[in-house]
DNA sequence: CTGAAAGCGCTAACAG
DNA sequence: CTGTTAGCGCTTTCAG
């Protein structure tokens, strides 16, 4: 069912049947027949051969590295936020992970027609660095801070920093970082590098038996836990996130040590998870959703022509205190 | 930068450039001219183009209800796996539970190009059913099951009914159902459903203010919980998602009550979340995952036109039992 | 092996 | 107000 069948059957032009769908100028009669048929066919235009046509699909492309996040649903959630009304649909795309996904999906979308990109980033390869080069569209990076693109970011280190200042000051003499690949430079590195600094403040000793590697599983901050467990107890522990130091607590209750009492745990993100555990998760609290909006604003912007050259925004962060670090009870969900 | 210009600065004709990205007959050095401006342009075919012209596009469209779930996250996963090989991509749509953004996004995807649809459900609507028909392209549901579709889905009533045998074996007198909408058919209506057979069965009384409507959120659940614990101290709560019985546990907590021995509490959809809350979450596994396959498979099937007629495909479920109905120990993370 | 030409479904001048 | 015409960027006969 096409265009020119409909204006067929309506006895128009094409062209009558491309106005009724554009709000061009047509008479009453003609708009009253094509409707009719329009009704009874349930023909709808072909999205694709308009954006051809007009170079402009209304859609924005969302590549995002997992789907099952707290962090990436809040962020979708606050691009949503501003899109929506705007009269823009989203498309994700999940990469679980894989930064060949990424690259892959950039250039679905590089090649596929959406007028806009916000990527929510995680570990940049040379082969990002080329797509996105070769991306002709507007693009905003959330999460990232990648050098010559719009992003929008969180205070990562700061962060970082703050949670492992509380461990200390809540009687940690000797915390330890559970973190991920330095390779995301936000959630690597940058936290790691905020760890660093409160230890360095507080004139602790940096170790480096004290600092392990995970991936972003509860399952890997449980297992890097447990080996920890069978030396020594340790004071305290630092989590680059709540789904590690989530399986961290496992770790702890399983071998009947009390979190916030004997072990101090704090971990990054506030989710949800953290506030139902058996102790409830000191975390800092980053604003994700309004990461996303901010991204989106920018994305409507540089669509626009608006864009003043290249902009990169930061974020703070809010501590949020619960009995993981033997502070205040927990608020309720 | 076009398949012209490509051609004009190779040499070449338009078509030779077509071959060279459609491995049809070329000499080595016409390709080997076409290569080196590839290259050094970065240039790659319009998707969008190449669709409108052989109607194909190689894209799946998926439209999922929620994007922090557990579940929606299984079945995508499941999806990808069995779709990826095959050379399609996967184009997200996350409605946020709003079935206006159902209807729209169905409709983006059948205007925009997707090779077929795979529509995690939730409620039915009229606007539903018509947009459905009106899909020109393979369509397949999931999680619920609907007339005339070919559908993959759950023993949901089955699982509900397990549920709640168990809390009644395990001691409970006067199990508690706390559950969604029934315009939810799968998660609402035949859960609920499985509830009452178990109550008939056991030949306890069914009451209606025994039943109580919570949304998809732990808040809700929460909430319903405190109201019912302001009255009286149930025995045992039965939730139609793991999701609200979190929130039900927090409120026992809360209220001094010992979950697992005092009230005990199931849910289903043994999500994360339930294994690592104070009292670990007695539930019902459900095969997201299984089922994202499954309806890849089918979708190809269609697609490949191997439609033998509509199918409907429905997974069973495992009893998992934890701490929360007094059984045995949970197994860890 | 190669290129010219037709056309996917649509919109936007342009001339009535 | 309306229809004719010319493409958007690509693939695919069809003759060479």
């Amino acid at each position: 069912m096409n265009i020119t069948e409909i204006a067929k059957l309506a006895g128009v032009s094409k062209t009558a049947v491309s106005r009724y769908f554009n709000q061009g100028y047509l008479s009453e009669e003609k708009r009253a027949a094509i409707a009719a048929v329009v009704e009874q066919t349930g023909y709808a235009p072909s999205e694709q051969a308009r954006t051809l046509r007009v170079r402009r699909s209304r859609q924005i492309g969302v590549v995002m590295p997992r789907l099952n996040s707290e962090s990436t649903a809040r962020v979708v959630d606050g691009i949503s936020l501003s899109l929506a009304g705007e009269g823009y649909q989203l498309l994700l795309a999940n990469t679980a992970n894989d930064p060949a996904n990424e690259v892959a999906y950039l250039d679905t979308f590089r090649t596929g027609g959406v007028d806009g990109v916000i990527f929510l980033g995680s570990i940049f390869t040379p082969a990002h660095k080329s797509v996105l080069k070769s991306l002709h569209i507007p693009v905003v990076i959330v999460a990232q801070q990648y050098e010559g693109y719009n992003c929008v970011y969180h205070d990562d280190r700061g962060a970082a920093r703050a949670m492992t200042e509380l461990l200390i000051r809540r009687g940690s003499r000797r915390p330890l970082y559970l973190g991920v690949t330095a390779r995301d430079r936000a959630a690597g590195f940058d936290r790691h590098e905020g760890y660093l600094a409160a230890l360095k403040d507080a004139e602790l000793p940096l170790r480096a038996e004290d600092m392990l590697l995970c991936d972003f599983t509860a399952r890997s901050g449980y297992d890097r836990m447990r080996e920890v467990l069978a030396q020594r107890t340790p004071d305290g522990v630092f989590c680059a996130t709540d789904t590690i130091a989530i399986g961290v607590m496992q770790a702890c209750r399983e071998a009947g040590l009390a979190v916030g009492r004997q072990v101090l745990v704090a971990g990054i993100g506030d989710s949800a998870l953290g506030r139902v555990t058996a102790v409830p998760l000191t975390s800092a609290h980053l604003h994700y959703k309004t990461s996303g909006q901010e991204a989106a604003q920018m994305l409507l912007r540089l669509m626009r022509g608006q864009g003043a050259g290249v902009r990169s925004l930061q974020l703070g962060y809010e501590v949020v205190e619960r009995a993981s670090t033997g502070g205040p009870e927990c608020e309720t969900i």
